[in-house]
DNA sequence: AATGAATGAGGTTTCATTCAT
DNA sequence: AATGAATGAAACCTCATTCAT
C-alpha cells in the first residue's frame, strides 16, 4: 500500500506496469476510500483526499465510480466475508467438545475483528452511516451478521445437545455471547489510545465468563 | 414539541411566556441539535434543519452558540449523568447479596440505555464522531464510562468478597459484563426495525448468563 | 438597470435602500439572467456571470432560485404578455375597415417584437432551448403564440366578412401573415450587424404585400 | 446506421470493408455530431455522445478534428448547398411566366427546407449558436442566404419586367416573400409535435397569398 | 433577542482533452 | 487508426457564518 506512491513517481515503469495498474486501480481507490470514510465519516470525507491517498486525481474516481455514494457503498461493503469464512471453517469437521469449539471460535474472533483495523472501521461506518444507507445495513445483516450469529447459535446448541451446556435462551440471543466482542471493538475504536486494554486477557475473561455461564452445574 | 412553532408565530405573546421562552431557547436548540446530529452525523447536519426543528431561525443559533462545533459539543454532552446517577444510587444502601445487586443493576440498565433513544443517539454520535472530537470522548470517559465501569467493578468485587462469585479477572474487565448491553444498543440502532428483538427476554438471558458465569460452583 | 451597480458601490445607502433592494433582487437577477442566457444559451451561461451582472454573488442566486434551470425558466418566461396586450387592445373598439386594422396590427408588431431586444432574445431562447424545456414551449404557446395567432385570425375573418378580403385559407394559417415578422427578427438576431436592414421600409413592404394578397380583386 | 456498431465489433473485417470504413469515418462523425449539436446545442453536447452515436470512441474524434469547436463548425457547415443548387436550377432555362416560376420555387422550398430535418436542425444551430460563432453566420450568409435571396429577387424582378407583378419594394426585401417559410420551419421545430400543421395546405396558402400580393391588379 | 438576506469558501461533479499503448 | 484510462479546469451547488435591521 505504501509502496504504491513510490512506483508512481518512478520514471520509466516496466512495460506492463500500466496494464497492471489499470486492473488494480478500482481496488486501490476502494482501499483509500475505506480508510478516509472510516476516519471522517461519509459527509466529511473529501474525494480529493481519497484521490490523493489512492495516488490518482479526483477525475479518476469518477471513471470507476458513479458518485461519492457509490464509492462509499463499494468501500463499506469491503468484505468481512473472508474473516467470517475462516471462523465458520473452524466448526466444519470438529469432533471435540462444544466447550472446546466455543473457545476456538471466540479466540479466533479477537484477532479477526477486534485487532483488525479494517473490521473496526467497517463497524464504525455501519453504526455511523447506517441510517443514511439502509441498503448497507441490509447487506451486512444478510451477508455477515446473520451468518455470524448462526454460527454461534449452532455451537451453543451443540453444547446443549451434548449436555455440556445448560438449556438457556442463549441460543435465541447469541448476541449476548458476542456482546463482549463489540465492547472490545468500540473500546478499541474510541478509547484504546488513551486507555489501553489488554485484549488478550480481556478475551480470556470473556471466554471464561461466558463458558462458565453456559455450562451445566455439576452440583445441581 | 409541535405546539412550539405555533406559539412562535403568535403575535404578542404574554410577557411571561416570552420570558419562559427565552430561558428555554438554548435547551430547545440543544434538543433539536441532538436529534439532527444523531440522525445525520456532525458534517451532514445542516444548521438550518436544527433551527427549523427548534422553531427558530439560523441566526438565533448563533446567538446562543459560537459555531456549529460548539453546538455539537453542547448537544453531544447532553447528559447521561442522571441515568448514571440513578443506577449508582441502587448500590448506596444495599444490604443484600451481590447477585441480587448485579441483577438490579443490569435490569436497570436496559430501560435507561437500550430503550432510551437519547442514550442510543449519544452512543452513535460518540462512535461516529469520536475521532473528530477527542474532547468529547474524554468527557464521556471521565464523566460516564469510567464511573459506569467502576460501579460494575464494585459490585463484582463485593460478590467475590462475599464468596458468592468466583475470583476472576472480571473485575479488571467489567466491559465484558457490560458488553451484551452494547450489543443490544447497536442492534436497536441498526437492525431493530427490520429484525425486532425481544429486549426483555434478551436482558434476562444476559443477566442469567453473566451471573451464572460469575458465580462460584458449589460442586468445586 | 445601469444605475443599479452604481448604487451598490455607494457607501451609506439611504435608510430604506436595503428594503427596496430586497424586493427588487429577484427581478434584477432575472433581468441579468435573461441577458446572459440569450447571449450564450442555457448550458454555456455561467451563473457567476449572471451574478456579476446582477451585482450579487453566486450564493444569492440560490437564495431566490432553486437551481440554474429554475432561474432559466423564470427568465425565459419573462413576459411578452404586455406587448401582446397592447396589440390586442388595438382591435377592441375599432370600427374602421379590416384593412386599416390589419395595417395597425402589423405596424404595431415591428416596434414591439422586431426592434425590441428582449423579445428577440426570448425568441432565440425559445428556438435554441425549446427541445430541452418543453414546458417553456408549452407556456409560450398557451400564453403568447396561440393568442397572437388568434388576433390575426380575427382580423382576417373580419375582412372576409366585410367583403374586403378574399375568402382564403389565411384564416387557417395566420402564421403565413406573421412569417415576414419572424424573418425580420431572425435577420435582426443574426445578420443585422453585418448586413443592416431598413426595418421600416421592410414593414411597409410586408404590410403592402400581405394586404394586397388578402384583398379581393375589383376586377374579378 | 444501426448495423454500424455490429460491424465495429466484428473481428477481422474484410480488408475492403475496413478501407471503406476508414474513408467514411469523418463523415459518420460529422453526421452524428450534427444530430447531437442540433438536439442539445454546442455547449450541452458531450463528445462522448457524439462518439457513441458515430460508433467510435472519444479519442477517434480527436484524430479527425482538432477540437470540439472544429467538429461543430464542420457539422454546422454541413451543406445545404445541394438543396439550394436544385432550387437555383429551376430558373435556369425557364421560359414561362414569373408567376409560374415563383410557384415552382416556393413549392420546391417546402420539401427541401421545412420537411427536411437536417435543414431545420441547421437553422436551429444557426439561430442558437450564431452569436458564439460569427464565422458560421458569415459562411451561411455568403454561401446560402444571399444566394437564396438573390434567386427570389430575380424571380420577382422578372415578374415586374414582364408586367405580371406590380413594382413594389419586394425586390429589396425578398425576405418578406420567404418569411412564411421561416415560420413553418420554426413551427416544425418547436410546435409541430404538439400542434400539427398541414404544411401542404400551408404552402398553398403561402403561394396564393404572396402571388396575389405581388400581382398587378387588372382593375387598376 | 431575533431575523433572514447575503456571502464566499469549499465540495461534488462533468467533460474536453491528452497520451501511452 | 483507434482506444480508453487519466487528467484537471471549470462549473454547479451547499451551507456555515455574518450583519444590518
Amino acid at each position: 500500500m505504501s509502496s504504491r506512491s513510490n512506483v508512481d513517481r518512478m520514471p520509466e515503469p516496466p512495460a506492463s506496469a500500466r496494464q497492471r495498474r489499470k486492473e488494480q486501480r478500482p481496488g486501490e481507490i476502494i482501499e483509500a476510500a475505506l480508510e478516509e470514510f472510516a476516519r471522517r465519516g461519509f459527509a466529511a470525507t473529501r474525494l480529493e483526499d481519497v484521490a490523493e491517498r489512492a495516488g490518482v486525481t479526483k477525475g479518476t474516481i469518477y471513471f470507476y465510480f458513479k458518485d461519492k455514494e457509490e464509492l462509499f457503498k463499494a468501500a463499506a461493503r469491503s468484505s468481512l466475508a473472508p474473516a467470517l469464512g475462516e471462523i465458520e471453517a473452524l466448526g466444519a469437521n470438529f469432533e471435540g467438545s462444544a466447550e472446546e469449539l466455543l473457545r476456538l471460535h471466540l479466540r479466533a474472533i479477537y484477532p479477526k475483528l477486534v485487532k483488525n483495523p479494517r473490521a473496526r472501521q467497517i463497524l464504525r461506518l455501519l453504526i455511523a452511516e447506517g441510517p443514511q444507507f439502509p441498503e448497507l445495513v441490509d447487506f451486512y445483516y444478510r451477508d455477515i451478521i446473520s451468518h455470524g450469529l448462526a454460527i454461534l447459535r449452532r455451537v451453543i446448541e451443540r453444547g446443549v445437545k451434548r449436555r455440556e451446556f445448560r438449556r438457556t435462551r442463549a441460543t435465541d440471543f447469541p448476541q449476548v455471547v458476542f456482546g463482549p466482542v463489540l465492547a472490545a471493538i468500540i473500546w478499541s475504536l474510541l478509547l484504546a489510545k488513551q486507555h489501553p486494554l489488554d485484549f488478550d486477557a480481556y478475551a480470556n475473561t470473556h471466554v471464561d465468563l461466558i463458558l462458565n455461564g453456559l455450562k451445566a452445574r455439576k452440583g445441581k
